[in-house]
DNA sequence: TAGTACGTTCAGTAATTTCTGTACGTACTA
DNA sequence: TAGTACGTACAGAAATTACTGAACGTACTA
């Protein structure tokens, strides 16, 4: 049966790309291929389905799986009569995309923003004392200026963030192609 | 001397802070502290120092500032009479957010879409094949679907990359907090 | 031209990450 | 209540990635 070979490649080669795609974003393979599988899928799987499609241990599956819960870019489904946890995609992808970023990003601005904060405060405080030589005086203005700077960009990234996490960014960039209509 | 103590640990916190922050976006962490150190350094760096300062063999740094170099986040810098070569960071942090995304996302978009393209190409094959059996033909039908959804999305997410290459993602995320001025 | 200073290549090593199998806890079933 | 089916923690094994040191090529120097 040569159909069946066909689909089946052009399922393989998709899922590979999106693995290498989600590799990119810091996202093991194994779990790329995964939400790939599940992708595709036509039906919530069970972890035992995905241990018997990828060849991998339950125990990979179980962690593997939580890694996509966490990021939101798959569900839990319940399905009546089912005792074992189904599973299945986050249709969409647009979602994910901005879940994935608003969570991955979020932290690491926040912590930036904080380190930065802390440092200029340390600064100032240094700035301010008139004991200071001027040498560390003179260390501590551009060191300073040099993080005032990087608050700033902290602070755009995360209202870059907030268009993701608000979806408005949609408005900017539209799914839709048709970006200029309404002018 | 307890302030030069202030002043680097107001750094090191900071370095610590974004070179984490560049591992959340696939970056090593020693390649993250070179840039740290590169970030603060109030002159461009030799190889030699830098390997000096983080302890770290020269072929490391050697290979660590061409991943730099690779992201547009340091540049070369030439100056008269030195010999070694020199590097500095790219000042602009926004525009080393947009060249990293832009060369990070452009090539793995563009895999994507060749290869959902591919596959699209070999499902209509097979669905315009009147030879196709019923079965076969609503497996590719519903394969089709996903997988033009799927180009959808990479479309849109390439029409992101764009605003970020082109910079006109600042339009609607102003760099000046005072977004709604304007109205 | 020989000598030296530099950056990089490459093969091997060290460190880290990913994966597995066993053992365990919980919850449903009879 | 005992038994079974399930998901998950955890420790060790396997695989991958990051790092190093020696050797090499190139270009400047005397």
């Amino acid at each position: 049966m040569k159909d069946k070979e066909i689909l089946e490649r052009s399922r393989t080669r998709v899922i590979d790309a999106v693995a290498q795609n989600m590799n990119l974003y810091g996202v093991t393979p194994s779990i790329g291929r995964l939400y790939g599988l599940l992708f595709f899928s036509d039906k919530p799987l069970t972890l035992d389905e995905m241990k018997e499609e990828l060849g991998m241990s339950k125990t990979s599956m179980s962690t593997s799986v939580r890694s996509l819960l966490d990021l939101n870019m798959v569900e839990k489904v319940w399905v009546k009569g089912v005792r074992k946890d189904l599973y299945a995609v986050e249709e969409d992808w647009y979602q994910s995309f901005f879940d994935f970023f608003t969570i991955k990003w979020r932290t690491g601005i926040t912590m930036n923003i904080t380190a930065i904060e802390k440092s200029i405060a340390e600064l100032q405080e240094v700035l301010s004392n008139p004991d200071t030589s001027e040498e560390i005086r003179e260390l501590a203005q551009i060191d300073h200026l040099k993080l005032e700077k990087a608050l700033e960009y902290y602070e755009w990234l995360n209202r870059l963030v907030d268009s993701f996490e608000t979806k408005e960014i949609l408005d900017f960039i539209p799914i839709d192609k048709k970006k200029d209509l309404v002018e």
